[in-house]
DNA sequence: TCTGCTATGTTTAGCTCTAAACGTAGCAAC
DNA sequence: GTTGCTACGTTTAGAGCTAAACATAGCAGA
């Protein structure tokens, strides 16, 4: 088979910890303790990632689509939203939303059309094969990430959670902003 | 200045804990327990990419160029790896990193040879201007890394370093896995 | 009613990636 | 020395994204 072109490898044979420890031998006294938080949120992002793409293969949807019709799913009734609305429940750009919703609506899963709340606002909804898409796959997404994370204690869970919105929190203050304002 | 297009607005305004109440609301008894660490993990990830980009092009290169200087760089005299082994170590594939080389070949950054080691490998070597580039940017971007984590203390990173490794770990064994083998 | 400003969406060019096809070269068996 | 297998690397088509330009519409002020 050659395996060919396969990635995470890395994942299996660089623990973070020898990553820093290059580093250190490399340039001493450089400060390695990000190597070890980022290096594993990184790999672990990539590995969801790439679950959640060939789970969802099988399923017959995508990973933008479901995001797409997820976040419209879960507003709740009329199942409608702008598209301002959308990109600001969603972590890609306005351009990148107007895409999605032109692929959608390609393959009769959303219809776009005036909004009643602002004049100038578009609502996209969920048409019924759209609904019919994200019943049919959400709930069997959900089930299989739990299982993903199931390794971990409720207990271990919980102070992940908690570290991890901590760490966001602290990311938001520290890191780099958009665009340097005029 | 209109902000136009501005991701990560969902990070501000949308709790992961609020994503799974909103579930649980519209598809009453759906394991939820996932999206606390899923949702966050993505984030945090893409906080931490959008950073790196920004910080980099203030250097004078960009994350993709700077991946492949550095695994060159950290693995230590003569500064030569092999096209596999590069492969190896990061988590893009054989084609991504022949794209890397080769533009960072243009860029006058590493050079191209047979590998002495295996005869059917190409060694690939920094040049001068490579080595100088990733001397000049590496220890800068660990020192922001390093600070940008700085708002956790020392014990929640060996808490968080920990428990990310389990979840690594677990997400092996039970992601789904790249291809089945024919 | 101009004039300009702001909010909302869309379009486009360009980037980097993946998946898959492709091209070769070393090597082993006979 | 051919045949086939495996390892290694490159190329290509297509996907999806970002950044930036663009288009338009509501609105506000003189």
């Amino acid at each position: 088979m050659s395996n060919d072109g396969y990635p995470m490898e890395a994942i299996l044979r660089w623990p973070a910890a020898d990553i820093a420890a290059a580093w250190q031998r490399e340039l001493p006294g450089v400060r390695t303790e990000s190597i070890e938080v980022i290096t594993p949120a990184w790999r672990i992002a990539k590995l969801l990632a790439d679950d959640r793409r060939r789970t969802l293969a099988e399923l017959g949807i995508d990973p933008s689509t479901l995001d797409l019709l997820s976040v419209i799913r879960r507003a709740g009734p009329p199942y409608e939203l702008t598209t301002r609305e959308i990109t600001r429940r969603t972590l890609v750009t306005a351009g990148a939303i107007s895409q999605r919703i032109a692929r959608a609506e390609q393959a009769g899963l959303v219809e776009r059309a005036p909004s009643a709340a602002s004049r100038r606002a578009v609502a996209v909804k969920l048409t019924d094969a759209g609904h019919a898409l994200i019943e049919a796959t959400v709930r069997r997404l959900l089930e299989h990430e739990a299982d993903l994370i199931g390794g971990l204690t409720r207990d271990e869970r919980t102070t992940l959670t908690g570290l991890l919105a901590k760490l966001e929190a602290t990311l938001h203050e520290r890191a780099s902003p958009e665009r340097g304002d005029g």
